[in-house]
DNA sequence: GTGGTCTAGACCACC
DNA sequence: GTGGTCTAGACCACG
């Protein structure tokens, strides 16, 4: 769980985009509580400053909320997590798209290359 | 020409890529001379620091190689950038891949996608 | 302990070769953290950004490791160290002896002067 | 015998050194005429400036002399040969035992690794 | 002119 | 506090 955070990206960004991807995919469900900032730096091993950026990063895109005293919550709009589903999809193909693009791979070449890693899964 | 360099990655590493990438798809040919140090300063608006620091990553990795006091190179060696291409192509494609993976997403979704990408060009 | 750096190779490497040869015969024990960029800085005169060129170099041949915040470590993997041992030893050995050969020395002449040298300590 | 002169030293000092070495082993003899200095620069594939610098090096170490109109000699003092033939020798022994004993190399790990040279032959 | 090294001093991310 | 990046400006070796 406690990752190793070695690329250059920022740890607390790093955080983000995990946790919105166990959102995404349901492992952490609408509604549920997070945990709190000294556990969950426990957990993955960093600093609780760290984690308090990550939360608050998180709320800043809605999709989570804090209650005082409580804790933070993942935003129970179903429909901002639907969209928010479409959006990281969309901007993971683009990026991926414009990167094959800028390196000249056409669509076949990409493709054939998706059968490859299908293969060897 | 001058980039943002808004990305959270060091200024130095968006510039290898973009240079990898230039010299992947051949928009910078085998042989080519770069722009001196100072001048690709000037074009990209850094410091000419860290232009020296790219070209010596780009040396480190064998697609370029600099001639003393004449000038930097891209590397005559066909074999090493087809491996380069390869090395970029497979690193995104994977990187990709376990990133849909990781949000749930299935793989008759991302072809769909890709459709729609191609279909608004 | 403040180097003269009188050589003609870079600061950098000096210090790179100073700080493996330390590691190599154990004088810096696996696991030691090396001292701070600015403390070494100081130690030897040279300023914190040249350190920092140093313990990058260490780290891209594996014999040191850096944690975000804590320091810079000398790596635990025993086998590197014990590779890294025969690498240098290996060079030094190659280039002393081809050395040798284009003056035009004799084995015997090369044994005859380490003989003298023994004696002399 | 142009040299790819890929190391961090000085293009003239390696040159320097290579053409002690020849005269030291005899490949050059005393009284021979050094080829002029465009000649040389062709010859070795770099500037005549850097040439130039290599013969008034040679000529300060007094193994060399310049004899105007006339061209570059080697030396006729015979003693002043075997005197450099014993410095280069003693200096490269010194330096390389100094070597090995900062890394900690014990003397019969010395003559192991050359044994296994002297096979590879 | 070219690239390579070094210094001084700044700012950032992380602990 | 730690290491990492960047700038500004200097000097060097080489062509």
């Amino acid at each position: 769980m406690a990752g190793d955070f070695t690329s250059t990206q920022p740890i607390y960004l790093q955080l983000v985009r995990r946790l919105c991807k166990q959102i995404v995919r349901g492992e952490i469900a609408v509604g549920d509580k997070l945990p709190s900032l000294r556990e969950m730096a426990i957990q993955v091993g960093v600093n609780p400053n760290t984690v308090q950026r990550v939360y608050a990063e998180l709320e800043r895109i809605a999709v989570v909320e804090t209650r005082r005293g409580q804790g933070t919550f993942v935003t129970g709009d179903h429909s901002r997590l639907r969209q928010l589903r479409e959006e990281l999809m969309e901007n993971s193909v683009t990026a991926f798209l414009s990167d094959m693009r800028e390196m000249g791979f056409a669509v076949d070449e990409i493709l054939r290359s998706f059968k490859e890693h299908q293969a060897s899964d």
